[in-house]
DNA sequence: ACCTGAACACCGTTCAAGT
DNA sequence: ACCTGAACACCGTTCAAGT
């Protein structure tokens, strides 16, 4: 009767990526399987197949909606803020929130093996997010526009995010790991400054 | 006749290893099966739990191996020079081209899911490497020794790796990358040398 | 001690069949 | 169109049995 147990009509394929998001996040990227996934739908464990070619191309639809969703939160952190230097903070803060937010999904979004120029939309998100990154260090006016000093940023953030993650650093906060982001900024920006780039 | 292929000696845990590494190295850390492993050494899918209570279990020992051999590479790399600067760069591109030298197993080294406590000569590897990295950042002389700036340089080196192996960066060949940490290193020096941390 | 073969409960994927 | 059940070739892991 209710219409979020007929799959004739289309939703399926939301109903599955939200499954495989639930099974990621908590328990982790290694238990994603089509079969649980489809369990979890109250389907056959050959309907995915209908919605997507191969495991591959359902966890590519997954780290495309979490790179989408990455680049909203950011845009959305970045809005309420004109100072340049705050502006680049929040973006930091964001992308280090998401990721602890849900970590395995942060795996999924960075480290599947699935062809990105097969997924447009992929491809999109990630070419936005990194112009949005250039805007917002270019707005600190560190170095020419080469594009390095935003993936100096880019990798710093991306660094302590993983290393924070995977529990390597001293101290593991969200609170601690945005402390020390903060640092990674205030020192990049200051060496930018006083050394620019070739 | 040959020794190698009698295993009875002690040599099997050693010759599964090699040959888990090189299936890890050949095709990724999804192809690494504990089957696959005990076939590449000529034993039964069974003969692997002699010496390693799980596939995590030999997943750890391999991340183990690993981690010896990435800090072995960083002390004979930092060995030659005298001048901090260029030891702290050698350190670096050792770490680099650790990683782009095999980058699955990198990945094993660094995202595999056992419990590191339960792995004491891993832990040891990896309290040397950080006090390693300690001591070339603090000859840098940029910072009070409250071992931030270790981690600072740390997550950037790390970053530019994991963005390099991903191919998230417009340059992802050896030497761009290297000229990237360079820079990295660079800024972050000027920048501690500039802005002391609080 | 070290190794083997059979067995169990899983996978991803394919295929013929049903509505 | 969309879904199902059976089947295939894999996994990791356990167990009884062989030397």
């Amino acid at each position: 009767m209710i219409s979020v147990d007929r799959y004739h009509h289309g939703n399926l394929r939301s109903a599955l990526l939200q499954a495989a998001l639930h099974l990621v996040g908590k328990f982790g990227a290694e238990a994603l399987t089509l079969r649980e996934v489809a369990r979890r739908a109250g389907v056959s464990h050959n309907a995915p197949y209908r919605h997507f070619k191969s495991k591959e191309d359902l966890v590519a639809a997954l780290a495309t909606e979490a790179l989408e969703e990455l680049l909203a939160s950011i845009r959305n952190a970045t809005a309420t803020a004109t100072d340049p230097a705050t502006r680049l903070r929040a973006a930091a803060h964001a992308y280090l929130d998401f990721a602890l937010s849900n970590p395995p999904r942060f795996g999924i979004m960075f480290r599947s093996a699935f062809d990105r120029d097969a997924y447009p939309a992929y491809v999109a998100a990630y070419t936005d997010s990194v112009t949005l990154l250039g805007e917002l260090v270019r707005a600190q006016e560190v170095a020419t526009d080469t594009g390095v000093a935003g993936e100096l940023v880019w990798a710093s953030i991306h660094g302590i995010t993983e290393l924070g993650l995977g529990k390597w650093l001293r101290g593991g906060s969200r609170k601690e790991l945005e402390s020390l982001t903060d640092s990674a900024l205030e020192t990049l920006t200051a060496g930018l400054r006083k050394q620019p780039l070739a």
